[in-house]
DNA sequence: GTCTATAAAGGGATAGAC
DNA sequence: GTCTATCCCTTTATAGAC
C-alpha cells in the first residue's frame, strides 16, 4: 500500500505523524534546534517520545521534515499572478509587497533563523532551502526582467543580478531588523514605503531611456 | 581594586579569561548556543569547568560576554579612512569593498548566523549587536550621503534609506548564500562584480543629474 | 583561583506491554 | 502504532581539596 510513496515525497498520511510535525516545528521555531528537547516536542504533540521515534529516525530526521516542508509550502505561497498584465512599475511594486510579507512573516522569519543557524551542520538542507525558496524566487524575477528587456520596457544587462539587486532593496532595510526583534527601535520603516523605494531606484537604473 | 571596573567594560584582567572566551567563542561558533555545551567549553579553554563558572555565571552571560565583545572588535575594525578625498564613485566602491569583506568574513558570518538564532531569547543581544555593527555602519554612510548631498556630488532625499539600500545591495547577492554555505552552488559571483553593480545602480539613481 | 569529583537534572533513544 | 517505564549518557552547576 505504501510501497510507492516513501513518506519523503508530499503528505504524511498518519494523522499522528502530521500531529507531530507540526508540535515538533513550533518546538523548533521557538527554542532553536539545539536547545529543542525531543521529550518538550512529544509533550507538545501530546504523544509519547516512542511515538516520535516510530515516525522519525531521530531529531536530525525530523527536523529535516520540518524545514523541507516549511519551504514547500512557503515557495507554493509565491506563485505571483498576472504580472505581465500589468506595467512594469506596478508589476515590480506588486512583486515586491507580496515577497517582503512573506519574508517578514513571523513564520518564515523563525525558519529562516535556524536553517542559518544549523546550516553548517545540516548542509543539505541550506541547500534545500535556497532552491526552493530564495533562489525560486529569484529565478522567476529575473525570467520576468529578462523579458521585459526584450520587449524594450526595461534595460537590464544581467538579469539575475538586477533580480538580486531589487529583492536585496527590498528586504535590506527590514529584514534583518524584524530577525533581530528590533521592530520599533532603530526607526523601523513601512514596508509600503521600502516597496516604493525600491522600485525608484530599480527603476532609475533600468528603464529603457527615458520612459515620459 | 576592581571596585571601577566591573568586568563588563573593556579587556577583562585575567589571562584565563581572556583564554575561557577565545575558547568559547570558537566553540558558540562551530556548535551554536544550543547545542554547545559548557564541559565543551572548558575543555576547549584547557580549564575545568569550575574556573568557567568563577568567572562567569552561567553559560547565558558567557555567551553575551563574548557576542558584546565580538561585536566591538568588528565594528572597530570598519573605521574607514579618508573617504572624503575620494571622487563619489571611489568613495561608494572602497565603502562597499571594505564592508562586504567584513560581513563576509567566516567570523562575521558566525557570528550573525548565531545572534539571528538566539536573538528572540536574548533580546538585548540583538539590539546591541544591532547598534554597535549594522547601525554604526549605516549611520557613517548616511552621513556620508548627506554631505554629498549637500556638496551637490550627489542627490539623497532620504540619506538612510539610500544608505540601507546602497547596502542592502552589496549583501544581497551574496550574504545569504555565504550564510548557507553555497558558494560554488547556484552561480555565485565575485564580490568586486558585486561591489561595481551596486556602485553603479546606486549612481544611476542617485547621481546629481548628468555627472558627464 | 584552580583543580578533581560529583551531584541533580535532563538529554536522546529503546524495551515491552497493550 | 501507541503507550509507560527505563537505560545510559550528557548536561549545567557545585562541593571540597589544594
Amino acid at each position: 500500500m505504501t510501497a510507492s510513496d516513501p513518506e519523503a515525497a508530499a503528505a504524511p498520511p498518519s494523522p499522528k505523524a502530521e500531529q507531530v510535525l507540526q508540535a515538533a516545528s513550533r518546538v523548533f521555531r521557538e527554542q532553536g534546534y539545539g536547545s529543542a528537547s525531543m521529550d518538550a516536542i512529544a509533550r507538545a504533540a501530546g504523544v509519547s517520545k516512542a511515538t516520535l521515534y516510530a515516525h522519525f529516525a531521530g531529531k536530525d530526521q525530523l527536523f529535516a521534515a520540518i524545514v523541507s516542508g516549511e519551504c514547500r509550502r512557503h515557495s507554493q505561497a509565491l506563485t505571483a499572478p498576472d504580472i505581465d498584465r500589468l506595467e512594469v512599475r506596478q508589476a515590480l511594486a506588486a512583486i515586491g509587497r507580496n515577497f517582503l510579507d512573506l519574508v517578514l512573516s513571523a513564520k518564515a522569519r523563525a525558519i529562516y533563523r535556524i536553517v542559518i543557524a544549523e546550516a553548517p551542520r545540516f548542509p543539505e538542507l541550506g541547500r534545500a532551502f535556497y532552491a526552493s525558496g530564495p533562489a525560486a524566487v529569484l529565478a522567476r524575477l529575473a525570467d520576468y526582467l529578462g523579458a521585459a528587456d526584450a520587449r524594450g520596457t526595461l534595460r537590464v544587462e544581467d538579469p539575475k543580478l538586477a533580480a538580486e539587486q531589487f529583492v536585496a532593496m527590498l528586504m535590506g532595510p527590514l529584514h534583518m531588523r524584524h530577525l533581530l526583534g528590533l521592530t520599533a527601535e532603530f526607526g523601523d520603516r513601512d514596508p509600503a514605503q521600502v516597496v516604493e523605494a525600491a522600485v525608484a531606484t530599480f527603476l532609475s537604473a533600468y528603464a529603457p531611456s527615458d520612459p515620459a
